[in-house]
DNA sequence: TATGAATGAGTCTTCATTCAT
DNA sequence: AATGAATGAAGACTCATTCAT
């Protein structure tokens, strides 16, 4: 009846408690999907009770999301490691190569939790809202980066769009080994060749 | 599994039901989603009786597969209207704008099944492995067409990959109208220079 | 998602078993009460599966309504025997008795339901509705009934449904056995005698 | 069940805990339905945690019978204000509308308390006992005390019984509002005199 | 072939009660 | 004595699949 009788946990033991099951419960959606993975197995990967669970989460849905706020950030589009200082143009292509490892090295951690929450959204509006929101953070973020650093500030937003998108490919071909004739040394080789002429 | 008992419809009136069943499942799941989808609804939407689609299907997962089988070629990568006739150099900005027109109209028409697609390429092993052969495939089409046009086989298909992986994110892009920041008009100029230069 | 799926039935057999879930359902609610009464349990009484009930009822909710539309009028307030033709002043006695008896009858078959509606409505719209609606239809039955043979329709509505009152604890005390100090013979002519005080 | 281990506290602090609960859980229970309340919302309203309260109380029950036999006085049958004086005969229609008053004033207080109550009298035998023993307790005492003023004993149990059904189902129509077709104002007048044309 | 009524296992969620602290 | 986190059994409801007709 009342709005919501979710606990938020204060003690060490509680928060390490809630924590456990957004992780178990986020491994487990991206994993097996959604659909696949019910209540008791999460609580069960996570040890605890069914019941614990929904004295921290509105529902199963909750936990999805909140796994989602939580680990986002190392999913789609891992912050990357830009210090403050300018940057010599010659090292653009080597900052590049660092950009591109980094997203592998996040693909390889999120498994497949990427294709799952691209996967919900287009029926769950606020996966949806999260993922979109959080596409664009990056990309502004990366272009303010540039522009900071003598890039052409024409069509940066549209330029670094189409560069986020041809390196989350080719992250997707590396870590999931989608096809056997393709060499992928030879295609980072190409993308990062790519990617430079796009910004000339 | 094992032996089935699904039929074979030999009569022209039930391969329409069969076809009419995939069509509004396939259209219905890709919509909504495979788990929001309900036996009941598909085939209400095709016109039968929920008992007639177990004598034409194994499950609810084989209607899915058989509108991935039917439809994928739409779906995903759209066969270039290639001519066999030579192309002069001259021409492949304009074959380029169209292939991306061509992808364009495509995910239109398709909507959101692209994604539900690949949502559930990681948790299904039959729709992975039809979803990548399909990709494959239409690499090496466009790799040899390219190739029978005087293209570098160099790299070629490591090339063709990754200009499909842009042609991609640039559909869904345009036709989600997933962020209102991007330009779209400017994004897709940006993306015909780049395929360019992918093939200087 | 649909607003509703709820079939209503139209084969005999069906139909039959739509009545069987309602009245086994509102026999058991009636008896255990509400809350002590679980769909496994209506659908065993009824001898049915539990999917085939959320088949033509909304809920459990939806069950305990249908029988309260059903058999409301037997349990509440029995529709009282009148004949069209006048009474002779004489014959009141008569017909309150009459009235009684038909009261105590219809309490007799209804078991506990009067209880276990009586403290739905409180906590029950929908139910505290239909019981008031009910209550008061009656109420005015009789006071027609009863105008149109001559009784003062000053304060008539009043009197009427003081003595429905009346008549419903005595049925109770009667039914339920309620107090084995009560010698309920004489509470039963104590009453009579009270009603025909009432309309002088 | 067998041997308990509910604490009787013995500590003033203790005592006024325990009451507090009852008073918290009765109350809610009256006005939300005993079903529709739970052990967590009656620790918080009382102001104790969840587990104090299985020190004190048996289960959830136990402390919704607790409160009845704390509160039954005043919700059911007020104990009428009887000096011990003997009244003089002329009094008595003053006397019945103090009654009236008393109750009508005690059902405001406990609100639908008295509904709950009855609901539950039917599938639980504790509540169903105290409430049938209360009842008679206050018809006993009523007659004792008309008897001792000079009232026949013929009949006396019976006629007070009568008159308080009626008493009680006026106050349900004045506190409830059930009927707005109701003048409570005449149906308190006419309740008057037909209990004295009761008692002649 | 075709229907759609029927099945019942499976899922999310609640809550009385217990227990570690 | 007290806390409130934790338990897990139980219940409402859904839906893929089967079956009587």
């Amino acid at each position: 009846m009342g709005t919501s009788d979710i606990r938020e946990p204060i003690q060490k033991r509680s928060i390490e408690k809630k924590e456990k099951i957004i992780e178990s419960g986020f491994k487990l959606i991206c994993k097996h999907g959604y659909h696949n993975t019910n209540t008791a197995e999460i609580a069960k990967a996570a040890g605890v009770s069914t019941g614990i669970v929904y004295q921290y989460f509105e529902d199963k849905h909750d936990i999805f999301i909140c796994g989602l706020e939580k680990y986002a950030d190392n999913i789609f589009y891992p912050i990357p490691d830009f210090s403050n200082e300018k940057f010599n143009k010659k090292d653009f292509p080597a900052i590049i190569e660092n950009l591109i490892n980094n997203y592998i090295e996040n693909h390889k951690l999120s498994e497949s939790a990427h294709q799952e929450i691209m996967a919900m959204t287009h029926s769950d509006e606020k996966v949806s809202y999260y993922f979109f929101k959080r596409e664009m953070e990056i990309t502004e973020m990366i272009s303010n980066y540039l522009s900071s650093n003598g890039f052409s500030k024409e069509n940066l937003i549209e330029k670094v769009h189409v560069m986020i998108g041809i390196i989350d490919n080719l992250c997707h071909e590396i870590v999931y080994h989608k096809h056997k004739e393709i060499n992928y040394t030879v295609m980072k080789k190409i993308v990062i060749e790519n990617i430079l002429a796009l910004f000339k």
